[in-house]
DNA sequence: GGTGATGAATTTTTT
DNA sequence: ATTCATCACC
């Protein structure tokens, strides 16, 4: 045990009673993870076992306990809305708002080490951060000098390849061979390069936070000492979604001390295809020796039902830590299973499910419709608007990703760093003013001979004859309205520098002539933005804040059905729950199938558990026989997750005629996962008997080649278009082309 | 340098 | 179906 009047900077308030009011209401669980605040500790906290609460008021008993200053406290989240949440949670707690602390997204406070130390990494301290649109677009300009086919390599496969390189903490010259090998060899050197790129511009993207953050505790062992030193505790929030270079830059920091509590749950890992490893959590007592683990599995929000359904699904994956969620609340209503012709009928019973809930006094806010890609919800949009409930869809596009005001902020970059080329590219000739794609590729040219930046760059040229004397002029002018605005900036306030900016550059003036039905829209959301840099203090503040800062407060402040994706949902709760389209290629998506293998399908799986266990009393899950993706209609199996819910806790139910088959025969498949029958339990349950016929298996084209005339029996006689694996493209003579399950046709 | 046509792609998303 | 990017052409 430390001495507390050692470790405190400040006044140290009299020794805290016996047992503080902040830890009475605590279970013993919860209340182990609180206390045990010495030593690598790991909380397996399960789904709505309480989280957040212990993360806070054992934050909160540190402080009080006077172990630390909250300086010398780190608490990392992924998102500003848990971050936030934790500080204002805890200053409540403490009972006075909580300063100077390192409270925040991993990216944000590596940002500030970074900003600390930026030369040591050969940036200077006011180095743009570019978000992953900028990324792409400096990657495309780089591809042809690369001899990279785009057409093969996309500029977004190539800016993800080089994401999961960061994200694993490799600069360029430590890619593993293994590795290095991604399209053709030659993302490695473009990955070099436009390393390079970014110091010239004097930007870092995303990934560079962490991985600058890394090279810097490499390079300067005394900055790394520092911190060590610094951080007595460190917190850290759904640990399961942790990278690898995450998962190093915190094994640094808790080195000194060992003082590391990661709290997490490895049956919510869903993140892997940006980077998240869950073997950090798997692994974590492995990584710190002597660990402690305290598993949270009283649950507070659900209903036993949903809870039983949820275990039992998630029940399937294998490699898990494993944990047993319990109630003690009353039994609930088990889980809806519902199977309905096609989209448009699961939409109709959605609405109809949600209105008789909302006679019953439920509140719109408390229901949430969880898909699982962004393009399902427009089903449900259209259908809720006919019926006229009141919705709402979180995740949508953001603020700060419109156009309008994209290139507003691209003005006000260049302002702050005439290094910014990216800025500076996008704003150039917006409003036009002459400088055309020739232009753009003389200064390219000579800017990256000369490994200067564009602005740098025009000022060179411009001595000479190179460009034409009318784009020399137009970049004369438009170099000296930078000049002026920077210095206006030192003293204007920025808000006010923005309205001025967007007026002398003629910006303002070209939304308003065009005839665009959006164009006043825009310019309201022009409105909107200088009115929000009235709340900071500096343009780099607000810069920050842009790049680091998702702007997500959709106010809840009317009554409306929520609508989003299962992963917008995580960490969410409602009281119902309806979960649509859990339909073989759909959830689970096919790619998962296509592409991941089992770690894929497991990660679909753990997304389900996520959705089921959002609900707190009661949960729908429904699945069509038909649905129409990208303008085709395809007949759709049940998911087979549906088949791996527990019989018990359902309460399914299925059109009539829907699924109608008898006699089922066995299909072979090439996938390992399904059962043997490619047909289990619940989904031959919900199969009705109906008129149909038996067919002959098929498998992976054997016997229905392209060009076969073929018998469906919802769709009638047709032939073969082309195949792709159990999928039929089937030109029908009746009902036109449609892509069907293989083993629903028999050979006419 | 702006406009219309054609073709390809289309999970999930924070920072 | 719809969007989005590229290309040809004014």
């Amino acid at each position: 045990m430390n001495d507390p009047f050692e470790l405190s900077d400040e006044p140290a308030p009299a020794a805290p009673p016996r047992a503080p009011d902040y830890l009475s209401g605590l279970n013993e669980s919860q209340r182990e993870a609180v206390e045990a605040v010495e030593g690598p500790v790991l909380v397996l906290a399960g789904a709505g076992t309480g989280k957040t609460r212990v993360l806070t008021t054992r934050l909160s008993h540190i402080l009080m306990q006077n172990r630390a200053s909250t300086g010398e406290i780190l608490a990392v989240t992924f998102t500003n809305k848990a971050a936030s949440e934790m500080k204002e949670r805890v200053s409540r707690l403490v009972g006075r708002p909580v300063e100077g602390w390192w409270v925040g997204t991993f990216h944000a406070i590596a940002a500030r080490i970074l900003r600390m130390n930026a030369e040591a990494v050969g940036l200077k301290p006011q180095f743009t951060i570019l978000d992953s649109d900028d990324q792409v677009r400096l990657i495309k300009q780089m591809i042809d000098i690369h001899g990279i086919d785009e057409k093969r390599l996309p500029p977004r496969a190539i800016s993800s390849i080089i994401q999961r390189w960061k994200d694993r903490g490799y600069m360029p010259d430590k890619v593993p061979s293994s590795e290095s090998g991604q399209g053709d060899g030659k993302v490695l050197a473009l990955y070099k390069d436009y390393q390079e790129r970014l110091q010239t511009l004097n930007a870092a993207d995303f990934g560079d936070l962490l991985l600058l953050c890394l090279e810097l505790f490499r390079l300067q062992p005394q900055v790394l000492k520092e911190f060590q030193r610094r951080f007595r505790y460190v917190m850290v929030d759904e640990y399961q979604d942790t990278n690898v270079a995450q998962y190093l830059w915190l094994r640094l920091l808790a080195q000194e001390h060992k003082n590391i509590c990661c709290v997490g749950d490895d049956d919510q890992s869903i993140y892997s295809w940006r980077g998240a490893e869950v073997g950090n959590i798997l692994k974590f007592e492995e990584d710190f020796p002597g660990a402690r683990v305290v598993r949270l599995e009283r649950n507070y929000r659900s209903t036993p039902h949903i809870l039983a359904a949820a275990s039992g699904l998630i029940s399937h994956n294998e490699g898990r830590l494993g944990k047993t969620l319990w109630t003690d609340v009353n039994e609930g209503e088990p889980i809806k299973v519902r199977g309905v012709w096609d989209g448009e009928a699961e939409a109709r019973m959605v609405g109809d499910e949600i209105e008789a809930l909302q006679s019953k006094t439920s509140k719109l806010n408390d229901m949430a419709i969880l898909v699982r890609a962004g393009f399902q919800t427009r089903e449900f949009e259209e259908r809720l608007i006919t019926i006229g409930v009141p919705y709402r869809v979180i995740g949508g596009p953001r603020f700060y990703e419109r156009q309008e005001i994209r290139d507003a902020i691209a003005y006000l970059r260049v302002i702050a760093q005439p290094d910014d080329d990216l800025a500076f590219e996008r704003i150039v000739n917006v409003p036009t003013r002459g400088i055309g794609k020739t232009t753009l590729q003389t200064i390219h040219g000579y800017a990256r001979s000369q490994g200067i930046s564009m602005t740098r760059a025009i000022a060179n040229l411009n001595e000479t004859d190179e460009l034409r004397p009318q784009a020399r002029k137009s970049l004369t002018d438009a170099l000296a309205m930078f000049e002026r605005w920077r210095d206006l900036a030192a003293v204007l306030p920025p808000s006010q520098l923005c309205g001025q900016v967007l007026e002398d550059s003629g910006y303002v003036d070209m939304w308003k002539m065009k005839k665009e039905p959006d164009a006043p829209g825009r310019l309201d959301n022009l409105k909107e933005l200088v009115a929000a840099l009235e709340d900071f203090e500096s343009m780099g503040a607000f810069l920050e804040h842009v790049s680091l800062v998702m702007e997500n407060d959709d106010r809840a402040d009317h009554d409306k059905v929520n609508i989003m994706t299962l992963h917008g949902a995580k960490g969410l709760e409602f009281d119902s729950i309806f979960l649509p389209g859990w339909e073989d290629g759909l959830f689970p998506n096919q790619r998962a199938l296509d592409e991941g293998g089992l770690a894929s399908l497991e990660e679909e799986r753990r997304l389900a558990y996520v959705g089921i266990t959002r609900a707190k009393k009661r949960a729908m899950i429904s699945f069509a026989a038909n649905r129409r993706i990208y303008g085709k209609w395809q007949s759709t199996m049940p998911s087979r997750f549906v088949d791996e819910l527990p019989a018990e806790h359902i309460d399914a139910q299925s059109e009539t005629g829907v699924y109608a088959r008898q006699d089922t025969v066995s299909v072979h498949t090439d996938d390992p996962f399904s059962d043997v029958d490619g047909m289990g339990r619940s989904r031959r349950r919900m199969i009705e008997a109906g008129s149909s016929r038996s067919y002959k298996p098929t498998s992976d084209g054997e016997g229905i080649d392209v060009g076969a005339r073929i018998f469906h029996q919802k769709f009638g006689y047709g032939h073969v278009i082309s195949s792709d694996g159990d999928k039929l493209d089937i030109e029908f003579e009746k009902a036109g082309e449609k892509r069907v399950m293989a083993n629903f046709v028999s050979l006419a």
